[in-house]
DNA sequence: TTTTTAATTCTACATTTGTAGAATAAAATC
DNA sequence: GATTTTATTCTACAAATGTAGAATTAAAAA
């Protein structure tokens, strides 16, 4: 199940509201914002790759998405880990430490999640 | 400078080899093997976007890539974070933690790759 | 040097993506 | 009830993508 860049767009708005109707989405982007029918043409082909689903109330939907963030995200880190990494989670982290300006404070707290996961495999 | 899949791909195999001619990179993909003018339009349509470039030696052309793997993927990965985590690494970060399986002695050099950026910090 | 092989370009074509107008239907407002 | 607004579908279309045949060219082999 893949999203193409306006769709996984929309399904972030989509995954911070919860659910929505047409307009809370269309509320939600910036100016200079798509026409409806833009943002109607995703929510259906969104809807055909059953990764959002609805609910009629009279003449409009509620929209949900059908799948969590962590779930489609953790799909795509792993494939990225698998593209770039020789599938190596380890050698991404290591990159991922270096490459991206986490601060002082946010490497400490990386710390301590990580002693956190070590507890938990002891 | 985008990718598209089929294009990341080869360009996989040119960061692993440096720099390869036609010849191989067909060898690189596994069976069922891509025609050779598939891999040619690939190679055309990524020098056409400056991603790749080649020296001309007879008949032939040696490619080689004009961006770095570090570059292009550390542009991905800011996307990804921009993208699902409101632009916040270290939500990132701990979200990676826990949903890639990491092993214990993953875990343990990740950390030590932590501390020893912390000691660069200070 | 003729033939074979390999690399490249050109052309092509189906699919996916980004975007939205026109038409329709239903609901809200007047 | 007539009119305006809103949501949805249908149709459309250009650009990007995945894939490769046909034609051409150049090098290598025979």
């Amino acid at each position: 199940m893949q999203l193409s860049n306006s769709e996984e767009h929309l399904m972030n708005y989509l995954w911070e509201k919860g659910s929505a109707f047409m307009k809370d989405l269309l509320d939600a982007y910036p100016e200079p914002k798509p026409a409806p029918t833009t943002v109607a043409t995703l929510l259906k082909r969104m809807t055909e790759k059953k990764c959002i689903a609805y609910k009629e109330y009279g003449n409009s939907r509620e929209y949900y998405p059908l799948i969590k963030k962590n779930q489609y995200f953790s799909k795509q880190v792993n494939g990225l880990i698998k593209n770039y990494f020789n599938d190596s989670a380890s050698q991404f982290a290591s990159f991922f430490t270096k490459e991206t300006n986490l601060t002082q404070k946010e490497l400490e707290e990386l710390k301590i999640i990580i002693e956190n996961q070590l507890k938990k495999l002891k």
